[in-house]
DNA sequence: GTAAATACATAGTTTTGTGATATATTGTTA
DNA sequence: TAACAATATATCACAAAACTATGTATTTAC
């Protein structure tokens, strides 16, 4: 990640936005999809990813399925139906708090002297 | 803060923004601001605050004017030079950053079947 | 056959916000 | 006037979350 801390916790929700759009993914591939969706500027490392999907499982968010692609393991994930849940309220919140964020940030410069 | 993890890496970023906005403001000033502002959806603490701002200072993009009110001590905050330029930098890489996610998260669901 | 890409995983570190606590002044109100 | 809330700053111990680095192993491309 470039923008690194700013990243904290809308990982979980790009997750589970991701897999609630496009049904079961593997890690790889999700890491791949944020890539290519965010214009190669979000790069999630394994680091960040794993430990995360991991949590998302122990948490009965997501399930995951090894399916072995030749002698590869490959873990799909898909959302469970708390998961869907619980990804409707984060996307939201995430969204809600952003626009607040922008309302903080963007709000007029100094409109004391020489509002137009 | 009810947000808890969002708010990471955006602290900053608000609180040059605000200098920026506001000119001069002290530490107390920035909680009540921001609570306002964002309708009491963001609560700064003070052990999120003063460390920011020391840190801010340390980096040089603000300084402080200690000021007697009274017997109490209030501490004046302003952007320094290289502080109003990292402040643009700063809030131009939030809203871009803020618009990623946002496409990330807000891209039509299953466009596979049933597109309207 | 060697390097790059695919695919998973974890340990240790860093960053950053929170909770708790401390100090002290000022304003309100019973 | 005593007690409490609000104002105002500060720090420490803790937790959460992502990163770096490292490790293993297979598959693909040159």
């Amino acid at each position: 990640m470039n923008h690194t801390e700013l990243l904290k916790g809308t990982l979980s929700t790009i997750i589970l936005r991701l897999l609630e759009e496009k049904g079961r993914m593997y890690g790889y591939e999700i890491t791949q999809m944020v890539k290519e969706k965010s214009g190669e500027t979000i790069l999630i490392k394994e680091g960040s990813l794993y430990p995360a999907l991991h949590k998302l499982e122990a948490d009965g968010l997501i399930v995951s399925e090894e399916v072995f692609i030749g002698k590869r393991v490959r873990k799909y994930y898909n959302l469970t139906k708390p998961g869907k849940k619980a990804t409707r309220t984060s996307v939201d919140e995430l969204l809600a708090f952003m626009q607040t964020i922008h309302n903080l940030i963007t709000s007029e410069l100094n409109p004391a002297h020489g509002a137009a």
